[in-house]
DNA sequence: TATGAATGAGCATTCATTCAT
DNA sequence: CATGAATGAATGCTCATTCAT
């Protein structure tokens, strides 16, 4: 009975741990391809070969390529709040907290060339148009910056007149937008930050 | 002589007045249908069969779908643009000039219901691929914003040491994002307007 | 020794037990499932799943889907047979046998709706195609319809000139597509009965 | 003017006599492959090799693959529906005109071996599954039989209680499942001619 | 200039079956 | 005996583009 009962652990234990690793496997291919090709140019097929594992597989563990991309979406996000987190928690007046946030991103960026770029605008791509369109990743982060902001709120003079949210959100724009441009033209990462930071401290100040 | 002559006139005149009309047709087929249903799903087939063309025609007047897509956005950011001049050169001081120009996009949104969107979002998709990448219909405009801050500066006291190129991409991407968000959660217009003007102004106000 | 060897005897007993067990939970899951969505549209893994088992389980109790399917077939056959049996025995002159025969068939139909049409149309589907092609579910009971002719030629007057064989499966196929057709066009089961019972009384007759 | 149109009428009338060609050739490819392999065995890829067309063809005239399969029934069907006019118009008689029909379905059968086979049984397989079921080859078959015995019914001493309807099933149902039989048996053309004759001429004879 | 029949590479997805545990 | 993760051949279909007329 024992035997029989570990037997039975074990097995389901082992084919768990097997299912985690395929997954793991997949995931990885998948983002290696998603940024170096694009979503539409990266088959099903070429993320379950880069894997090393049959084409069915793929199909075990996503419903569709869609789900295999907003997976990968979902993992990068986590990995960038979570350095965002890191850097930003010991930053204690605004602009230190604006300049961990950015060079946090930067640096995640340098150390994952293009995975930002391919998560934020393939996205917009494969939009479900199953009528109303889900959150956005920028979306998603314009939030938590309206959050952050609200914190700061708190103990740092600050506009009290504001929407936040829509403070967040324009945040996000303008680092985003501008960053893209920055990098294209050659403009160096600390005269980047500096130009931000500043820009958005003086957006958040109370005078006008 | 004289009557040949004149009919291989004649015959020049029509075929040109009569592509010129082609063209037209098939580019107003193809902006309903880009903006009803995507860059993706939208088949040249469809575009000729909208504007009452044989699909051969198609390829007489666009290289390629890229191409009529690039087109259509040519035509959005003129008519933008004059929407925009139109508006913004009666403004006189900067949160006037900002207000007008935010007006005369959120009157085109309403009038172009979706437009905008398409253009912005479905030219990340067919990026080229050939390498660089092209200027983004974002970041011309972003160009354009420091145009017209250069302008102001001028006249208006404002903060000297900026990265006028930076920040035009900023203000850009901080509207983009936080008018998408704002129409997204039902906030209004004018709240939207008055927002996006304060925060501008501020941002570039020389106090820090 | 004596132990062990119960203990041996009882585990076989158990694991014969179980197999069974499991055979039947996978027939009946089998026939629920052919009969709802048709022999292609079921999955092996849908049966197994249907019966609480493992997808690998459906093959150490048959060689292949089509396996399963003609184990569900045959048993549909010596469902409707014992059925047959049941009523006509008891039947005396051949108006009333082919009577109770069309009764015993149709109870069963309503009894089992869809099992019978599944049975019948999916057969000719998985036809081996390895050549020669097997006796089809409607062959065979042509054939005891023969032997039931057989016998009741010995007491009946009937047309003596018979190819019975032939006769056999005549009626079985007037049977089948006759009550398709009623039954579609709502025709009462009643009726059907009359009309079929006079139509293969007259046929046999041995008046020309 | 007149030259233009002329070209224009000609332009379409050569598109047209292509179209239709190829609709041809793609429909003679078909009717060769299903008899050989069966509807599942093939695949639009096949049809459209052995008609010599490009693969995006078939879907230029078909729907779909059922679409296809459909309309080679239909074809049959009416390829069989005349001969079966040109032979039975002359008989003049009943039992003259079974036979005639008979004759008709064999010599047709002998003509194209395993086409009749195939559309009976392969029908089934591509039921809609959109709930209705439309009506079956068979299923019109029997109609016109029906069809045929009520314009008997008047000249010949015919039972005329009949629900000739049903009659009219239970006689295709009759003939196809005893000719299947006895071809596989080995049975005459002529045996089974004399046979069914004889069966169906007693089915309808007024003396019970 | 205009046409539309033809093309065929390309794609996402399925599913009966195997086998290591 | 039972399991279920893995497999990969196979499939029906699409669509941007060409070219003979």
């Amino acid at each position: 009975m024992a035997t029989s009962n570990e037997t039975l652990i074990d097995n389901n234990a082992r084919g768990a741990k097997r299912r985690l690793e395929s997954r793991k496997r997949l995931l990885t291919a998948a983002r290696k391809l998603f940024v170096e090709r694009g979503y539409h140019a990266t088959r099903p097929q070429d993320i379950t070969r880069a894997a090393g594992l049959g084409h069915g597989t793929f199909y075990l563990h996503f419903a569709d390529k869609r789900d295999c991309f907003l997976a990968f979406v979902d993992e990068a996000r986590e990995e960038v709040d979570a350095a965002i987190m890191r850097r930003s928690s010991s930053a204690k007046d605004l602009p230190g907290f604006i300049e961990a946030i950015l060079t946090a991103i930067y640096d995640y960026s340098e150390e994952h060339p293009g995975l930002l770029a391919t998560a934020l605008t393939d996205e917009a791509v494969i939009a479900s148009g199953d009528g109303k369109g889900e959150m956005t990743l920028l979306h998603r982060w314009g939030e938590e910056w309206a959050e952050m902001l609200k914190v700061h709120a708190k103990t740092v003079p600050m506009a009290r007149d504001y929407d936040l949210p829509i403070l967040g959100q324009a945040v996000v724009g303008a680092i985003q937008q501008a960053s893209s441009f920055a990098f294209r033209t050659g403009r160096s990462r600390a005269h980047l930050v500096k130009t931000l930071t500043q820009l958005i401290v003086r957006a958040l100040s109370p005078r006008s």
